[in-house]
DNA sequence: AGAAGCTACTTGAGACCTCAACCATATCGG
DNA sequence: CCGATATGGTTGAGGTCTCAAGTAGCTTCT
């Protein structure tokens, strides 16, 4: 493995970076799930499968699938479809091909309550995040961002 | 206020950064919290909370000072200072000066727990991020990062 | 065909976080 | 000085996530 020349810590400019990332980060997260759960009683996990779901063909996906695409554990996919189908906003069944699969569709209430939530959310994005960047730092950030989902190439996890 | 051209969606570019922002900050956070929980016992909360008592003077501070620094609500602060005492990592006593207040000390064995899990939790943050970026991507994500904190103004939460 | 191993999904327990409600103390206004 | 309000902190309930273990069906190899 290659060596950096740099010890244990970090410099002052990757620990000043680091602080205002996880300062930022988790405030961008709260604020989002916050006004979610306030405006259409949904924590963010939920809006992201309805979106995952809603942009699917058919609007149906095998859970297996679901998860690769959002990157969840599959029991972090299995509960809050759980609760999802209670709601009435997905629907499950069997899968046809493969006995073990269970297929998900988002229901037309799933699809109105993903519709009412959306504009909220997105303003809350837009006032969160991008109302306050350069065209230019948008670039950045995507770029920074895909180098380190580059990063993680499958490994651990 | 400004209103902005854009109507309520986002752009292309904005939303490929977006995907790529809630996709990497989940990653890394997870792969933070794991490495922690695993080497060390602790979630990452409670290694902040750590730092930020181990960097004050005398090693102690008032609740609610540390919890604004960190920006955690009252009781995310409560409950892991909780368990954390009954861990021995850290120690209550009454705010003499006022008697609503309470002081919370990091003790010798929290001292001991937080140096025992940073070269670990350093190594996996350099591998996460730091080794992949560029100098100029470090400087770019402290500049993203802290544009957006100061978004934050202290309005709603 | 049958055993071994892999993939798909669920379950349940435990930990953490959020939110709202609650007590106690400080502070401010008249 | 006393009531009104604000601040500091805790509590408990409820919901979500993680992790480990379990069930069931597919696949492969001999």
């Amino acid at each position: 493995m290659a060596v950096k020349r740099k010890g244990t810590w970090l410099t002052g400019s990757e620990q000043r970076a680091w602080r205002a990332y996880m300062l930022s980060t988790q405030l961008v997260d709260e604020r989002l799930d916050r006004q979610l759960q306030r405006d259409s009683q949904m924590p963010h996990a939920y809006y992201e499968i309805l979106v995952g779901l809603s942009e699917a063909r058919e609007q149906t996906r095998r859970m297996s699938d679901l998860a690769r695409t959002l990157r969840y554990s599959q029991s972090r996919l299995t509960h809050p479809i759980i609760s999802m189908e209670r709601n009435g906003w997905v629907e499950r069944r069997d899968c046809p091909t493969d006995r073990r699969g269970q297929l998900v569709t988002i229901t037309t209430g799933g699809t109105a309550a993903l519709a009412n939530a959306a504009p909220g959310h997105v303003a809350a994005v837009r006032a969160a995040v991008f109302d306050l960047l350069s065209a230019e730092q948008v670039d950045q950030l995507y770029s920074i961002c895909t180098t380190i989902l580059d990063g993680f190439g499958g490994r651990d996890g």
